[in-house]
DNA sequence: AATAAAATAGGGCAAATGCCTTATTGCTTC
DNA sequence: GAAGCAATAAGGCATTTGCCCTATTTTATT
């Protein structure tokens, strides 16, 4: 049995590397390949003989989560998986709130895409792990869901993020430097720069913030 | 660099096989089984030097769940991946709640669960896709969760429950004082008793443990 | 090779915190 | 009306925190 499989993609080149990709595959057969969302509709209208559709986010007329919500309502039996460069938690929960049935990254490899897709039509999601954290700390602060639109970019290194989970199981500064092998003196100076870059003065205030835009 | 792995589980059959499972890379080094919850902990207390943990949930003494909030609290360094042969919702959403990495099924071949220990060791997630689609329903309604919550009795007056949201937003002792027309020597009495009654030890740890109680 | 950014480490100091003790007042509840 | 509890208040003390300083090493980035 085939896999009947549409792309909806403004950047032809781009769904056409997707495509490459899935020529790999003797029993995916590719359908069509959208410019956007309004297309994929019209497209659909003719022929919803699709099992599964491999969408972008940002396109022109109607973007993906929007056309998501859209093919989810008139043909839910068709898999519908995110695929995009961005992988903001915006993007993320709005796509989940659609009806997406699967968030990958467009540098997924061709073995990672196809066993996405296959797994998708079993029932199952398909996640890049880097966007299933994202939905697990989703999960654990539903709070963080309604920040999400208004938010400026809070970049924090690495080993700041680490020390900032450390810091909100409510652990001392020696204790961190405990777990993480460093000096006291040195996860000072990290939260000290934390507290700078979240403009906070405490450690509640960074744990909350830091929170509130789902970075822990 | 080699990878530091521990397992907890009180199925000795089960533990092996998840043993056996690892022993085909080289660089993942077992350093020990664990039957229970507790087990774990004291066996961390002599040696917390671990990367990761595949823990089991259905434990006797102390099960996977309470094991995983005890660890991330006092290592929140270290990984945890929940292996288990259930993937009922309050499961997964506890085990979620309580800082899990990753949940992947039992029966996982060696090679997803090697990739899933890699994945997470880097900072994603490791998800089981008819997990990773679970998790995604719950996102789509709230609602669900709610009725997955099972909450304990904590009962603050309503005195120690103002002082407390007025903690989280990271004052200080006397502008808390200030704002509730209260002597510090008060405010600093009312967060002793909000200490005694959580069982924490630290206005973070009171914090965080009244918003997984849905008191603040 | 040069520069920048991140991670590391230490000292000093005032303020805040966590934990102990004691004590008074008012409000329930038996 | 006694016992119990919540709320109020204060003093003491060791530890931790927040914020300032400087300085070396590592790791990109150009």
């Amino acid at each position: 049995m085939s896999v009947r499989i549409a792309i909806v993609d403004d950047k032809i080149f781009l769904a056409k590397a997707v495509a490459e990709k899935l020529s790999f595959f003797e029993d995916f057969k590719l359908k069509f390949i959208a410019a956007h969302g309004a297309d994929l509709l019209t497209k659909l209208d003719e022929n919803s003989n699709i099992d599964l559709i491999l969408m972008d986010i940002e396109m022109p007329v109607l973007n993906g989560i929007e056309a998501t919500a859209l093919v989810k309502q008139k043909y839910p039996q068709i898999k519908i998986i995110m695929l995009t460069v961005f992988d903001n938690d915006e993007h993320i929960f709005n796509a989940i709130k659609a009806g997406a049935d699967g968030y990958l990254l467009k540098e997924t490899s061709p073995d990672i895409l196809e066993k996405g897709i296959r797994e998708t039509l079993s029932g199952g999601a398909a996640m890049n792990p880097s966007i299933a954290m994202r939905t697990l700390k989703l999960l654990r602060n539903p709070e963080s869901i309604s920040n999400l639109q208004e938010r400026e970019e809070i970049s924090l290194s690495s080993r700041e993020i680490e020390v900032l989970e450390q810091l909100s199981k409510g652990l001392s500064y020696t204790k961190i430097a405990e777990n993480l092998f460093l000096s006291p003196s040195t996860v000072r100076k990290h939260i000290e720069n934390i507290y700078k870059k979240l403009q906070v003065h405490s450690k509640i205030e960074a744990v909350e913030k830091a929170r509130q835009n789902n970075i822990i």
